[in-house]
DNA sequence: TTATTATATAGCTATTTAGTCATAAATTTC
DNA sequence: GAAATTTATGACTAAATAGCTATATAATAA
């Protein structure tokens, strides 16, 4: 048997994780997709001291018009950012703060691989200057 | 001033994120792409219960023995799952446990969002039955 | 209405990459 | 050494997609 992911009342246990079924998987991969972009990051980072319009967030993030929008279109469906017009603009805005908690883990490992590589590369300089 | 990710010794808090520097945000997007793919997943997910040769990878995910490879490099190459050689098989082994974390988080997010989503839809039948 | 501004989208190109097949490389067994 | 087994790699194809230009759509102002 299969776990989908709204079993259990929409909690999954890390041992459970062992027996998501492909349909589940397909969704995460596409949530991990959808922040393996650095221009999306880019994006997600300029919104994350408040909502921003779409003219502003080419202007902090200095990305093309078309690319912006086109972006956006897929962080809202995502459910990453959410959309509301006011007048002729359009403002978006974080809708799941996961993604700080996300990257921030994500950081911390890769700083933690970082330094453990530089150890390594330090180690292997004294055995060779030894 | 851009945040490296191997500022403040590997630790970067939810507030630093918003000054990641593009090289940093296209660490964590590389990482995230790893993630963002099906196959991987699977591979992953196969390893949570130990570690296991190609061939076991392989049977346990049915796919292909050049794919799973592929993708085992992949992996490797992302510091998540480790290789060790014993006589002619190699054995994977999850390297960062980090990965499980994230997965779960993605579920309970994505979670939450399919139970609002189908909530929406039930309030919008309600009001057409109305 | 017309003009202007803001955002979205269609069409296109170039790049990336997952998957497959064939083959190479490495190890063990006979 | 030869054969068999396990894993890795190179070549190729098909599919996905980021970014661009041009254009469309929508809202406001004149």
């Amino acid at each position: 048997m299969y776990m989908t992911l709204h079993s259990n009342n929409g909690s999954l246990t890390a041992s459970e994780m062992t027996q998501l079924s492909p349909a589940a998987l397909g969704l995460i991969a596409e949530f991990f997709k959808v922040l393996s972009e650095v221009s999306r990051l880019q994006i997600v980072c300029s919104l994350k001291s408040g909502a921003k319009n779409v003219s502003e967030i080419i202007e902090a993030t200095e990305l093309g018009q078309a690319n912006v929008s086109k972006h956006l279109r897929i962080l809202t469906q995502a459910g990453i950012v959410s959309r509301e017009q006011r007048g002729v603009c359009v403002y978006y805005e974080i809708a799941n703060p996961i993604l700080f908690e996300l990257c921030e883990m994500v950081c911390d490992s890769l700083s933690i691989q970082i330094t453990q590589q530089s150890e390594q590369l330090e180690q292997l300089g004294k055995l060779r200057r030894a």
